[in-house]
DNA sequence: GACTCGTGGTG
DNA sequence: TCACCAAGAGT
């Protein structure tokens, strides 16, 4: 038998064999045969979609990269878009600090940089909304640099080839290290790929299929009937519940009272409907004296890090009602309920049950 | 290092 | 039902 942990390049040989047997197709991912007559991935759609699958499964990022790449083609059609356009598109897939960076980011490389995105980490980095791992991905995926890659799939793949049980975050310079010293010279950016895919659907974490995973002879966690328990993380805090109201009104031609949020922050940059703060005893806040009526329902909505009860008040709009900072009217047919974030879209959803 | 920042799927 | 999880970044 070959001896994995003096050769690593074998590692990332085996593995990228079974990549070439297992690829998934993805809608910005370059096919076997199309790489084979010379085509090259797009920097814009890799960056695209590497933004996108920050935290989010490719599942829900494939219908949001499609409507994105077809509405806005390249780097500089989507430089050139409104905020508010980008904004009501990104609605639904969360983390909306991602859809304004995405913006920042494209108007630096449309201005600044001729359209032309960088090809290395250093440059990839500095951009807004490109961190480590990101501009390792790019560099990575789209120019075949030798960068590594380092998700949460990477890892648990390496936490469970190496056995290491100290937590994260705290292991992570380690398994990095260990996920540097795999980066083969050839194909790295197939490899990358390959490493993440491997965790997505072999390296998985519960019940891993270690029976047919293309590491299964090195794995140090097999051999120790450890996989499964790892990576182990640092116990994370409870979520507390918090509570608030929001209030929905319309004019007589059923215009909607709507509020852009302020750019930083919870929701931030998104539309949705005026309301309280959000605590442990919320306070009515209505945004003009009105008898207010109560659903008889509550949107029930869980946060990153706590848990949200709110209540729905509804009213007449008053004619002539004067807007306050950063209130809007949105007119009839240009209400759309798929432009507001989740939880603003569960309270408008009350309106017809 | 510790927080903040969404959402939908899953066991 | 509920905690965990997902191709993390910014502060």
């Amino acid at each position: 038998m070959r001896d994995h942990a003096v050769y690593p390049e074998i590692l990332s040989q085996d593995l990228l064999e079974w990549y070439d047997r297992h690829a998934r197709q993805m809608p910005w991912r370059v096919g076997p045969e199309a790489r084979a007559a010379g085509v090259r991935p797009d920097p814009y759609r890799i960056w695209l979609s590497e933004v996108m699958l920050q935290q989010t499964t490719v599942a829900a990022v494939k219908d949001y990269f499609e409507r994105f790449t077809r509405r806005w083609p390249t780097v500089s059609d989507l430089a050139a878009a409104a905020d508010a356009d980008v904004m009501a598109e990104w609605a639904g897939l969360g983390y909306y600090a991602r859809a304004r960076n995405l913006l920042k980011c494209a108007r630096v490389v449309a201005d600044d940089l001729s359209g032309v995105f960088p090809d290395t980490y250093e440059g990839l980095i500095a951009l807004p909304g490109i961190g480590p791992y990101t501009a390792a991905a790019i560099s990575a995926i789209a120019f075949d640099r030798p960068e590594t890659v380092l998700d949460g799939n990477v890892e648990r793949v390496m936490a469970r080839l190496h056995d290491e049980h100290a937590p994260l975050p705290g292991v992570k310079p380690v398994l990095k290290d260990h996920a540097a010293h795999l980066t083969p010279a050839l194909r790295p950016g197939d490899y990358a790929q390959a490493v993440m895919d491997l965790g997505a659907t072999i390296c998985t974490p519960k019940s891993p299929a270690c029976g047919i995973c293309p590491w299964r002879t090195p794995c140090r966690a097999r051999l120790n009937g450890t996989a499964a328990e790892l990576p182990k993380k640092t116990p994370k805090k409870p979520k507390p519940t918090r509570h608030g109201f929001v209030y929905i009104a319309r004019n007589h031609e059923g215009d909607w009272l709507m509020e852009r949020r302020p750019d930083k922050g919870l929701l931030g940059g998104m539309l949705g409907w005026p309301g309280s703060d959000w605590n442990e005893a919320p306070t009515e806040a209505p945004p003009f004296e009105a008898n207010w009526q109560d659903l008889g329902a509550e949107v029930r909505h869980t946060f990153t890090h706590f848990h949200l009860i709110l209540q729905v008040r509804m009213a007449e709009l008053p004619a002539g009602f004067n807007l306050s900072d950063g209130q809007e009217i949105i007119k009839r047919h240009d209400f759309r309920p798929s432009d507001l974030p989740t939880v603003m879209r569960k309270a408008f959803d009350l309106l017809h049950r």
